[in-house]
RNA sequence: AGCCUCAUAGUGUAAUGGUAACACCCCGGAUUUUGAUUCCGUUAUUCUAGGUUCGAGCCCUAGUGAGGCUACCA
């Protein structure tokens, strides 16, 4: 792995480390409050980097995991336990602090009623759309409505009957009385509560009145003692809010919030509502589809979570709304997969060479590092006889003048083996090359080139009687644009719809076996995991490729 | 239009008011039984204008640019 991210605080570690060594905390307490309403994608990593990092970062601290769910129209089971196991697979553990702020509504409905006692809320029976016309706009004030003067006994009695049932959604809601003459427009008494007669993946039906995030929120925090309640920065203009809540509740502690940007990637949809329409309009085949930027998407496209992570403090935290080059993140993968990835050789697009004089007396097997620069990792012997594949791109019958593989009359090594010369090649009716001949020149294995031989490459090949089929899939990233004519539903299209190759290539023997997950490097291609392996019909693997060896093979080869 | 936030190489991130730096990308070179890795090197940076100061990327003012806010979503 390259150098250690170094121990430079970003702000909000500044501020917490301030905060413990004034005396303010004696402890520091985050969590990380994900609405169970779709999976989670990178961008959710870099919040659960930040927020389960601190808490590793100080001894007695820890991170909470809450799922914020107080819209029962949009949350699902299946999502709270998908995220889950994306934070586990990141490395993150939340212990015992495991919560869901639905189990929290008590608690919300009495700071409400409080609130009402206090003259601070009061239910409004405007509809949506008078609302919004009474709340003014961005340079005109509000102006109150007639439940705004209503006492709070009829407030009381009506928040009750709202609880119990007795209106239909939308008829009323309970609102906060502040200022309607706020130049934050979040401030102009905002909604408390609204009516939903639906279900609750939690709660089932015990209550027709859910809270709004703003007012739930910083409740949460305070509940759990949270100290320090991290959001990304469209929340900056809700802080005086939060603290607002947090004033005039009955809270037991005062959490701070503070705001940071969130991940952007060049060349990626990022955001759930843009990935659930990918999902839902067939784009892709789930939500873990290899060529989505989500967590489980990722996980099965073979990126090692520590190299997520590792990319994760490299991007560091800052109020700075920029967009990250994906290529940072590529070359994290790639770095931790050069070391832990062993090396295996297949071929692509194969073409056969003969090599017409081998004889029964020749090398049958040759040794090859399972890794270059660690020997710990050891070797294995592969199986060779008088036929090999190699990659078609490996020849050229006019071979261009930075080109070191193989042509005719010329040498090349076949890696782990003997340097082979060329000495014909035939040629299909459409003029592309089916077979090529070459001779071994004995001697050779593990030894420098002989005089006179020019020999400035090795080559990955395998084995045509011992090599076995395997399924590869390269994945491209997945290029999505808005489109500005789109309305709800339809906003964004898909570029590449062809993101998705399938080759049928030959590996070596030592391939036919591994379990899935198992990630190796294919010989001068690109880093390759194991998806799916079916067994049942005949040995046939199947890998996804994470990412190209270099960044610029990418560019070169790609749209 | 009002309020809020942000601005440092192409990208991301550093720099207590004291020599502007690190990583990625790109390009070049050396090594290499992966055109990978490794090693070395090149290019390139404080949005603008004032002010405070011996000294400003940092503090102040104004401007410019970008983003957010007028949900019974989070």
């Amino acid at each position: 792995m390259s150098d250690p991210i170094t121990p430079k605080l970003d702000f909000i570690r500044e501020i917490i480390a301030d905060d413990l060594a004034t005396g303010k905390h004696a402890t520091t307490i985050t969590r990380f409050p994900p609405e169970p309403n779709g999976y989670l994608h990178i961008g959710h990593a870099k919040s659960i980097c930040l927020n389960f990092g601190i808490a590793q970062e100080h001894p007695g601290a820890k991170c909470h995991l809450r799922f914020d769910d107080t819209n029962p129209e949009k949350e699902e089971t299946e999502y709270v336990e998908s995220i889950k196991a994306d934070v586990k697979w990141l490395g993150f553990d939340w212990g015992k602090d495991l919560y869901f702020a639905s189990d929290y509504f008590t608690f919300f409905h009495d700071c409400a009623v409080h609130l009402i006692k206090e003259g601070k809320a009061y239910i409004e029976q405007q509809s949506a759309e008078e609302m919004r016309a009474s709340r003014g706009n961005l340079t005109t004030p509000g102006t109150p409505s007639p439940g705004r003067s209503r006492s709070v006994e009829e407030n009381l009695d009506l928040f009750a009957r709202m609880k119990a049932g007795e209106f239909k959604e939308g008829e009323c809601v309970l609102r906060a009385k502040i200022d309607l003459a706020s130049s934050n427009m979040n401030m102009r008494d905002p909604v408390l509560y609204r009516i939903m007669h639906a279900h609750h993946h939690n709660t089932g039906d015990a209550w027709c009145i859910y809270p709004m995030y703003d007012f739930a929120h910083p409740l949460e925090d305070a509940l759990e003692h949270i100290t320090h309640s991290l959001c990304t920065l469209e929340f900056e203009d809700h802080r005086p809010l939060y603290d607002w809540f947090i004033e005039n509740c009955p809270v037991p502690s005062k959490p701070r919030q503070i705001e940071f940007a969130k991940l952007n990637l060049t060349y990626t949809a990022m955001g759930k509502r843009k990935l659930l329409q990918l999902v839902q309009e067939g784009h892709v085949s789930g939500w873990d589809d290899p060529r989505l930027p989500t967590i489980s998407g990722l996980r099965r496209r073979g990126y090692p979570p520590e190299a997520v992570v590792h990319f994760c403090k490299r991007v560091g935290i800052t109020k700075f709304k920029g967009t990250t080059d994906i290529a940072l993140l590529e070359f994290d993968i790639r770095d931790f997969l050069n070391q832990s990835a062993p090396r295996r050789m297949a071929v692509l697009d194969p073409v056969k060479v003969v090599l017409e004089n081998w004889s029964a007396e020749s090398l049958t097997t040759v040794e090859v590092a399972n890794h270059p620069q660690n020997p710990e990792m050891g070797n294995r012997d592969i199986p060779i006889s008088n036929e090999v594949w190699i990659e078609r791109e490996d020849f050229m019958e006019v071979p261009e003048k930075k080109f070191f593989r193989l042509g005719p009359d010329r040498y090349v090594r076949l890696k782990g083996g003997h340097i082979i010369r060329c000495i014909g090649f035939e040629k299909d009716a459409d003029g592309s090359i089916n077979l090529i001949r070459a001779e071994i020149l004995p001697g050779t294995v593990g030894a420098d080139s002989p005089e006179g031989v020019v020999c400035k490459a090795a080559i990955h090949w395998v084995d045509v009687a011992t090599g076995l089929d395997a399924e590869v899939r390269i994945y491209d990233r997945l290029f999505t644009e808005e489109d500005p004519d789109g309305a709800e539903g339809g906003f964004l299209s898909v570029i590449n719809p062809d993101s998705l190759k399938t080759v049928t290539a030959r590996i070596e023997p030592a391939l036919a076996s591994v379990e899935p997950g198992f990630s190796c490097q294919f010989d001068r291609i690109g880093y390759f995991i194991a998806d799916t392996i079916d067994h049942q019909s005949g040995v046939k693997p199947v890998f996804n490729r994470t990412v190209a060896l270099k960044d610029s093979w990418v560019k070169k080869g790609g749209r």
